[in-house]
DNA sequence: TGCCGTTATTGAACAAGTGTCAATATACTG
DNA sequence: CAGTATATTGACACTTGTTCAATAACGGCA
């Protein structure tokens, strides 16, 4: 329509572009109807360009979720020091802020990678799991809080496994479908429902 | 290959094949993975026979979806009568059992409705559903055990829902990579779960 | 037993999307 | 201001979803 000139940039940007160009769309369509077709479109180039980048397109796909599950991750991240109790408050709270922030774009995420292929469910287990590894992480150097109650055990790991599988379900039910629940309660539930399901526990 | 005589059966017969086969199928596959030519070959027919049943993809993917859902439903239905808490854990123990004896079946339940689109997890949500409700159901008539718990406040639909995400990601991880964890361990740490989880919350 | 009508089933044809590659034009360099 | 490396294109081959008139298997009826 308007310019028939090519513009030329640097792969870097040129990729760059396209996957934030692949995230933003994401939010909007499935992962099956962001087709290159769309895309290409959408970012104003040819079909060709997108496989000179990305080969073909679960490899497309592949890279978008990643970058999307990437994003998730560095602004989840928790502070590096303080009570470890307080801090798995200040993760589950940047976690909710998040997903109540990027909902569509987090839906697309988790319904792209649970009903993919084999590689983006374990892109998606990465992400969940550099959400949940900071739990034990910030066990091992601290002599108090979580410290005491959630040791390294397979119990656990699995425990800690489902809480997070749990955090994701509340959150997105709570925005779907929003009851008298407000924003802060709903941390504190998933907050304290951690240490709550360790505690109940007899193994130890 | 085999032969080129064209086998007719019923329309019952056909479409209840049709549909186990996809089931089947998509326990090793994704379900964009599952394509029409795919199914048509394996089951040994023509892709227009599907479409006259079918109509188109999406309707056979719901199709299979479905069947795979009321599979569940039925399979772990819990015992009318006896002690609440200890229905609780018969019902968990069926569902545990059932997800290991069918595990590539129920991996496609979850994998075909998280990934699809929203008729797909709407089946998925009322099988869910029909599996937690139970426990609502079950504490109306009781005066005890669960009964005395589990009140019907929006928080604890909230937990319950979040609960029944977290064992299904229990099941499915401790089914796929097994630690030192029993099935019996297994079984108690969900049964347990779910009262701990209602009892850490102040509200009640 | 053998025809006959119902209808389950097919295969060819079309539409839309995926993947390939030699040709082209843009930005940079000397 | 050429010359060159290469980002970008557009046309083409191929896979997959979808339609529909033609075909043949099975049950019923003579």
């Amino acid at each position: 329509m308007t310019a028939t000139t090519r513009t030329r940039l640097s792969p870097q940007e040129r990729r760059s572009q396209l996957l934030d160009l692949g995230v933003r769309l994401l939010a909007t369509r499935s992962l099956d109807e962001l087709s290159i077709d769309v895309l290409a479109e959408e970012a104003g180039i040819s079909r060709g360009l997108l496989y000179h980048y990305f080969g073909n397109k679960h490899a497309f796909h592949e890279a978008v979720v990643r970058r999307a599950a990437d994003d998730l991750i560095a602004q989840t991240a928790p502070p590096v020091d303080g009570d470890p109790i307080e801090r798995l408050l200040i993760s589950v709270t940047a976690y909710v802020d998040y997903v109540v922030a990027n909902y569509e774009g987090y839906l697309s995420l988790v319904k792209g990678a649970a009903g993919g292929n084999d590689t983006l469910r374990e892109i998606y287990d990465e992400a969940r799991s550099a959400l949940t590894d900071r739990v034990f992480r910030e066990d091992a150097q601290a002599g108090s809080g979580l410290g005491t109650i959630i040791t390294d055990t397979p119990t656990n790991r699995l425990l800690v496994r489902g809480w997070s599988a749990m955090s994701e379900e509340l959150v997105l039910t709570w925005h779907a479908h929003p009851t008298g629940v407000s924003r802060d309660e709903l941390i504190a539930i998933m907050a304290t429902s951690l240490p709550a399901l360790v505690a109940a526990q007899p193994d130890a």
